[in-house]
DNA sequence: CTGTTAGCGCTTTCAT
DNA sequence: ATGAAAGCGCTAACAG
């Protein structure tokens, strides 16, 4: 742990407001107990709605605010939820953290964001961290081997709902996209559109996204009549260099591709640049068709067409989970799909005497 | 505030997990009192070396968690820290979100994020929340208009750094970009090209970046004898479509610019999709130069020149603040500015007979 | 419907 | 160096 040389601490202003007002000062002016006055305010128990009323005035002339830590001490609940995600940087993550974020605090708790770079071992800390901060919910895009620290919390009370990615070593509650169909929905519209030899950009097969959408792909061919040439196919690692090696090997091939399908969305930036390079013309030359949007596809010339994995949906709908599940579902290691949607921009163009 | 339908709360584990192992737990075993344990286990107070030892031994034995609440209730302490930023999709502020989260986790602090879409109103309200929960600081990109809030938590003995953009109602600590020396810099570097007429496009007159910035361009032309033609400077709103708008009108100019500094970071996808659509050839028929780094910068093509800001220099000086003022430093009220950093790629050229 | 009371788990005087 | 005990501010029985 960094460490951080400590001032001898100057006087400064007490952490505690001085003469913070608390529950006892807004009842005794108000002349009533602090356990009514605890019950007018937070509206459970029972308190007649006249000194409810009056309660909330009193409270609010004195500038009254709930002390976090003692109402923790009894509730258990710290109306935080925790939420672990690889970066900020993917498309889909960022929005994911706008999303969840905003509707979480319109619902009354803050998220505590934690940055897991993808890295197991940095997941297990951050979850027993935020399990001491009794947050009152997880949202994860797991890395996949922490299944039974996951688990943990969750028998420990704390709902987990995992999002993006599901854990393949633990029964939870997961909102995913619909890659399978996705790829599928893709190729299709690739293959509707005259293209015979469609390069695929996928990630690794290790991972559940990269083996789903190799085999929506794969589906589609199958469907078509179409062989499959495992040259057209090229896995990697969810980073822009991946898209550089795929797209050079891909182009390079004697018999290369009309059509590229770069089902790796941080591909993309790696294989724009490679075209560029190599004065190849979208759509004239190559069609080119993308997964899980981001602004930049559409302000990009041509814009680029996507298969849009639709992250604000999922985004709202893990929220809606958790929500659920903090409101006393029980877990029913149940997998929720969120369609997706084929944007078709200026990318893709049919291809001659089909 | 969204409100949510409550389940009537079906049993599930309780949120307590049965048997969580408190410091009278590890004191019973361990033959001590609390007080000890407490003592021998946060190191502070007088604990003989051995018992010390055998505490934290007993303690990691019984997999002893300390309770943030109860120990909250008596030290104040959150051990949270708040950042409050205008959004994600902005590259500085997407860095300054993982920088600062990842520098605080290793400080033994988690960070709740708060978005608040430059509005004062979020931004006020946010502000109460993350008092109400006792964040031990506070990191935040400020409107401007809640000065008096912002002040009110230091008062309240929450330190407050601010960082990017500075609140001129509130004498507060900030840690700034060097925006006069970046866009005097970037203007100078073009000027040394040869280029005579410079495009800008940069924040409106009412943000201090979009004065600064445009300050600096003024002082370079000034230094060289170069008359100022306001139809060369556009100002707008942090968005793409400022760039659209801005470029149009800029290259429609009787005597369009040879060069373009776009000093206003969002505005670059919406310059870039019109230079594409108007089939200006990047470097060769106009020099492109942009303010603020960001990963695809580098992977366009031609790869875009920029002023870099220092993002990620900016969030680590934040947090060394930050983390002063936690420590016990006063307020100074001072103003830090990180230097700028000129990053030559590709998109700016000589021109020639200069 | 309201008041009294007992803690939640921890840190911190104050004794010893 | 250690223990006993007093709360931190709040909620939740339990009486009334």
């Amino acid at each position: 742990m960094e460490t951080f040389p400590k001032k001898p601490a100057k006087p400064r202003a007490e952490k505690t407001r001085v003469g913070a007002v608390t529950l006892r000062d807004v009842a005794r002016v108000a002349n009533v107990s602090v356990a009514t006055a605890s019950r007018a305010l937070t509206g459970t128990g029972l308190a007649s709605a006249e000194t409810q009323k009056r309660l909330i005035q009193v409270a609010a002339d004195l500038g009254y605010r709930p002390n976090t830590f003692a109402r923790g001490l009894k509730t258990k609940s710290s109306k935080l939820i925790g939420l672990a995600i690889h970066n900020l940087e993917n498309a889909s993550f960022r929005v994911l953290a706008e999303v969840v974020q905003t509707r979480m605090r319109a619902l009354g708790y803050e998220v505590i964001l934690s940055i897991t770079s993808d890295d197991p071992g940095q997941e297990r800390s951050t979850l027993a961290t935020l399990a001491d901060h009794s947050i009152d919910g997880l949202i994860v895009v797991p890395t996949g081997a922490n299944g039974p620290q996951l688990l943990g919390l969750e028998n420990a009370g704390i709902p987990v709902v995992c999002v993006v990615r599901r854990d393949e070593g633990a029964l939870l509650e997961s909102v995913l996209a619909a890659d399978p169909e996705g790829a599928y929905a893709g190729t299709r519209h690739l293959l509707a559109l005259g293209h015979r030899r469609i390069g695929l950009i996928v990630g690794r097969e290790d991972t559940t996204s990269g083996k789903e959408r190799l085999a929506g792909y794969l589906r589609a061919l199958h469907e078509a009549g179409l062989p499959v040439d495992r040259a057209l196919i090229h896995h990697g690692r969810y980073v822009p260099e991946t898209g550089v090696t795929a797209a050079n090997a891909l182009l390079a091939l004697k018999e290369p591709p009309t059509a590229l399908f770069v089902a790796n969305h941080e591909s993309s930036l790696g294989v724009l640049r490679v075209v560029s390079e190599r004065g190849i013309s979208v759509p004239d030359d190559l069609s080119l068709l993308c997964y899980e949007d981001t602004p930049w596809f559409e302000w990009q010339r041509p814009a680029l067409s996507v298969v849009d994995s639709g992250a604000s949906e999922m985004a709202n709908l893990v929220v809606d989970r958790l929500m659920q599940r903090i409101g006393g579902a029980a877990n029913g290691g149940r997998e929720y799909r969120v369609g997706v949607r084929l944007i078709e921009r200026a990318s893709c163009r049919a291809l001659e005497g089909r």
